[in-house]
DNA sequence: CTAGGTTCCGTAGCATGATACGGAGTCAAG
DNA sequence: CTTGACTCCGTATCATGCTACGGAACCTAG
């Protein structure tokens, strides 16, 4: 497939028509032409595959926890030669990432505890908020 | 330790005093009631330790990803009887919690070969989009 | 050529989790 | 017993990322 209305690059990218529009009106995706066949009236917008491409790369870089901002900045950094700057997000957001995945972890450690906790038949409360002390944090 | 001002909850909580009176404004944090020593005039709260592992437990708990709501719900089991709720909760918050990991791990991946590919000196764009292709997603 | 599903677009509203403001009350040091 | 910092409280505002609405234009199948 290589040309799609805006319903289907919303499906292609797992977001919805709303969204679309909102990373439009953010500056994420073009807007591209308006254009119908018959040139009668003013037509509708189409889309390629780099528009897939592009939406696709904003929600994974979502994943990293990149905000829309940084990702506008990726994009745009994308098509131009400023490898330092694109080198320091990355570099940041990479640092920042692993913290998170450390807390994460952390974060899992005491939830199991927790499910641990809870899970005998005992009967009584079950120590939710002692689950989570003696952590590093 | 004993007994503190809002301003010292807050800060051994590691949050700003706005912070624990919307928690209280939700229901996290008690309020307890306002106490003067010479009984004049209506004094100002005083809080405990019990408070301040409240507090710590709400950030914890946010790093496991909890909402306030669901924290909110945690606490109130932690005072109750109900540690089939309290597992359930835990195992559906480790499970996702295990997702999210994945997910992060994976995108730490993606991250690192953008900074490895944006780290050479080589004139031109470095390729951000592409760099997030090939995931598992 | 018409019916009804899409698209377009501006604007409004929502969910979450804070963060700010302002004025009156309270406290503690000097 | 004043002064300056802190507290209290209601209400307002913010930041992020969507999600919804409504009416006119557009497109396509029958």
């Amino acid at each position: 497939m290589s040309v799609r209305t805006i319903a289907g690059l919303a499906r292609e990218g797992g977001v919805g028509v709303e969204t679309v529009r909102f990373y439009q009106r953010r500056g994420l995706i073009p807007t591209p032409q308006r254009w119908s066949r018959d040139g009668v009236g003013r037509g509708i917008r189409r889309y390629g595959d780099e528009d897939v491409r592009r939406l696709r790369f904003i929600r994974s870089a979502q994943t990293a926890g990149f905000t829309l901002e940084q990702i506008k900045e990726l994009l745009s950094l994308d098509a131009g030669e400023d490898r330092t700057r694109a080198h320091e997000l990355a570099s940041q957001r990479l640092a920042a990432l692993d913290r998170t995945i450390g807390d994460l972890e952390e974060a899992r450690t005491a939830l199991q505890r927790l499910a641990v906790a809870c899970a005998s038949k005992d009967s009584g409360p079950c120590p939710i908020i002692a689950s989570f002390q003696g952590e590093t944090a």
